[in-house]
DNA sequence: CATGAAATTAACCAAATGGTTAAACTACTT
DNA sequence: AAGTAGTTTAACCATTTGGTTAATTTCATG
């Protein structure tokens, strides 16, 4: 790919997580990458359009790569425990996203509805399978699907409330989630496991 | 109170809500009041002040009346759970009150850090007196609130991604919604129960 | 009714912002 | 060297937007 193209997908990736679309100013992304402001309608058209690559790349991305962790050969709640960890690991790297992610699934319903979701059937069917053997408890499946997502996710969409309300360091916060992990997991097997 | 600041105020809540700060137009609200523009500058200067405004009205909300709850004679573990009913039927109420919180904290933790707040010491305070008792499971404090404000508070952020998920409407939603109160207590329950 | 303060409006303003354009620069081909 | 297509820039444009102003209306009070 074109090297101006790239700094500017870069730049835009910044701008947009940190300050969500209304926030944004394209000369700002154009700043940051180091061009000039017209590049970015060379390259992308329009402020529209810029964004809807980010956050279509950002959005796939906020749905982890489940699909490998589901199909493994394992319990259901072993699944979720694998998952519960890669996905904060994951989100450690990238915190800002869930709420980001979230705003612009509120902001534009429509345009989120057309792009491609798979998850919650791979979960469904692993968990009927376990509930079948009596291997894992009976839950509402949307339930254990909140629960699930809140345990990891719910920490990085508040964590300018949480740092606040602790009066915790943005490091003190990063080590909360590294504990988080195994709290997580901890929570996993209480809630589901028979 | 003057009506007419109260119909700017009542404008001023749906259209900040809803779009942010900085998808939201004065001019928006102004229609919504149905009064001319220059009367929110003369009630209340600008911008800012009138978002400032509606925003601490909203963050005080969102720590909720925990007070009083935490303040009965009671296990702490019973205390937690009647917050948690207590809190998702608030929230029921106020679906879109916790993206818009953690938004403007995220986007300006200077103000909030000014805001009053005194909900964790509540907490960890009848924490400590019951696991001291033996009433109670031994958790790191700061994993309690996020577990607990998460099972709460987490289905209202993630609200639009879970109809999408769920292929669920507003009204599953809000019956999901209903049904989460038993699940969060159950789960508070299971998880800090001794 | 006269008066003066408060409330309200239409018109206006300056700055910001997304977007365009025409010219200039770069690099490759013949 | 000349031509050409793609890339980059400075200057510009139209619209939007938060905010102001000066004039008008409302209304309670003497």
């Amino acid at each position: 790919m074109n090297q101006t193209e790239e700094k500017i997908l870069e730049a835009a990736e910044k701008v947009f997580l940190k300050h969500g679309y209304d926030g944004s100013r394209m000369q700002a992304i154009a700043d940051l990458a180091g061009i000039n402001k017209a590049m970015l309608h060379y390259y992308f058209r329009s402020k529209d359009l810029l964004f809807e690559r980010i956050f279509k790349e950002k959005f796939s991305r906020f749905f982890p790569a489940i699909e490998e962790t589901f199909q493994l050969e394992m319990h259901f709640v072993d699944k979720l425990c694998i998952f519960a960890e890669k996905y904060i690991d994951f989100l450690i790297q990238n915190p800002y996203l869930p709420l980001f992610v979230l705003n612009n699934i509120n902001k534009n319903p429509d345009f989120s509805k057309n792009l491609p979701l798979n998850m919650p059937q791979l979960l469904l069917q692993s968990y009927l399978e376990d509930v079948e053997k009596g291997l894992c408890k009976m839950h509402q499946p949307a339930q254990i699907l909140i629960t699930v997502l809140g345990i990891c996710a719910f920490p990085f969409l508040a964590k300018p409330m949480m740092t606040l309300l602790l009066g915790a360091s943005d490091e003190d916060f990063f080590e909360l989630m590294q504990q988080r992990k195994e709290e997580a997991k901890k929570q996993i097997r209480i809630l589901f496991e028979v």
